[in-house]
DNA sequence: TGTCAATAAAATTACGATATTTTTATCGAT
DNA sequence: ATCGATAAAAATATCGTAATTTTATTGACA
């Protein structure tokens, strides 16, 4: 039992180090950035200030101009020549997009997977479920309000749930891309929770998706992880409109 | 015809500027490097040493840095902390895994497109189509050997034909995805040219998907862009893989 | 109200200083 | 003598600061 809330207790330390690690200030800066902005810290649309970011993070110019190249590769920057850098804006047209984009990208590498996974990948699958059904509790989870840091530890297995599913899909590409659009994904979820009323069965659809996947039943898993996604949509999308109504109704 | 010829030395001229256009170093660089990297200038693999850089193109240690990062972000440059730039290496591996991916970004989003597509993104296709048969001459065409100076050209009509074709499909994210492959693949034609023997209808396989997708038959004009896609990857294949036995050869 | 010059703000770039990695040289053991 | 480990040196990447260039703002004037 000891032993148990141990090791909770160190990947909690190991995720939260995750946060602003790196090997050089530019790579800890980029991390930091990153967190600010899927979490919401920095408002969306925002304009960055290089002097105001240079004194915020205590640090020089050089590294964090470095650190805002990769997070604009990442398209969660925006940036003008010699105009600056914006955070990326959030729009439901966007929304819309990434949602369908990623749906194509997810359900192939998903597909490819489950052709492809050995035994490796069944049991990195099954731990990676067995680690978010644990946050999720159950068939009817997550139905009442939870803590920020429940919902963090879920963000970091619901991530890693979607990435062991399409680890062995043998195209480094099509990961790249899943892990991006994720990514893209995951601001949209992070600014609406707030926004969010009443809770889906979400756990249930992760449940069918790994069974689909364990049974290497390719079609079945890729129409529930498209039905997930777009279930996923429409709680972000009504969200994001509640939120934007209620931005204009202050304005 | 003094006429012609004033028009395309224009158009050259043009095509040149942009090589190493932008207003600011930083971006100056970043089209240079881009384009060293994609023709070939600099090996693949190889280790890019600021300093020589920096005098190589007659630049400071900043922009450099600042050109680099966005390179790596479209995959044309690794990256390690502490130790610097690579030119991205080629390989048979990933030439298969950006053609498998390059095809289902540009299928769907060629099917998108021909289903949204209005008067506009007819007009535009039929320019760019208009353009690039000029230049591969007639249904046989390009079967010749042809100067570099006409490849280039080749390449940026190619190129303007295939962004018109999937520009309708009014998703950012498969435009970008798919500009982002589309250069990926360049690399490897550009890389494989000097070793490509014997040339394909491949005019014949643009007329196809030309007509298909103007008669709006979206099925038959993915699963033709499919073919070419694959048909070029074999070609660059078969170039790629005598390239490199040729060099283990010489080894 | 619109334009223009002056000023302020901000981004870009240069350059020197520091820290890290890689290479070379040295030493000792087998 | 050769190999492996260790230490010095060189090469290289990273970072901070300041100078330069560009853009945004302000206020006077038409």
């Amino acid at each position: 039992m000891i032993f148990e809330i141990d090791q909770t207790m160190l990947l909690r330390m190991n995720e939260e180090a995750t946060i602003a690690s790196g090997r050089t200030l530019a790579r800890r800066a980029y991390h930091r950035l990153r967190h600010d902005i899927v979490s919401g810290a920095l408002q969306p649309g925002s304009k960055l200030k290089l002097e105001s970011l240079v004194q915020q993070y205590s640090i020089g110019m050089s590294p964090l101009r470095e650190a805002l190249a990769p997070l604009a590769g990442d398209q969660l920057v925006k940036t003008e020549d010699q105009r600056g850098f914006w955070v990326a804006p959030l729009s439901l047209e966007e929304l819309d997009d990434i949602s369908r984009v990623r749906t194509l990208v997810e359900t192939e590498a998903l597909r490819l997977s489950i052709e492809n996974g050995d035994d490796g990948w069944e049991r990195a699958v099954r731990d990676a479920f067995a680690e978010l059904s644990q946050v999720e509790g159950g068939p009817s989870g997550m139905q009442q309000p939870v803590s920020q840091d429940t919902l963090r530890l879920w963000e970091d297995r619901n991530h890693a749930f979607h990435t062991a599913l399409v680890s062995a899909c043998q195209s480094p590409w099509l990961i790249r891309l899943q892990e991006l659009l994720y990514q893209q994904a995951e601001r949209y979820r992070r600014v609406s929770l707030n926004y969010s009323q009443g809770r889906r069965f979400i756990h249930d659809e992760h449940v069918a998706i790994f069974e689909a996947a364990i049974g290497r039943n390719a079609l079945r898993a890729c129409r529930l992880t498209e039905e997930h996604l777009m279930h996923t949509y429409d709680v972000v999308r009504g969200a994001l409109a509640r939120m934007q109504a209620e931005k204009s109704d202050a304005a």
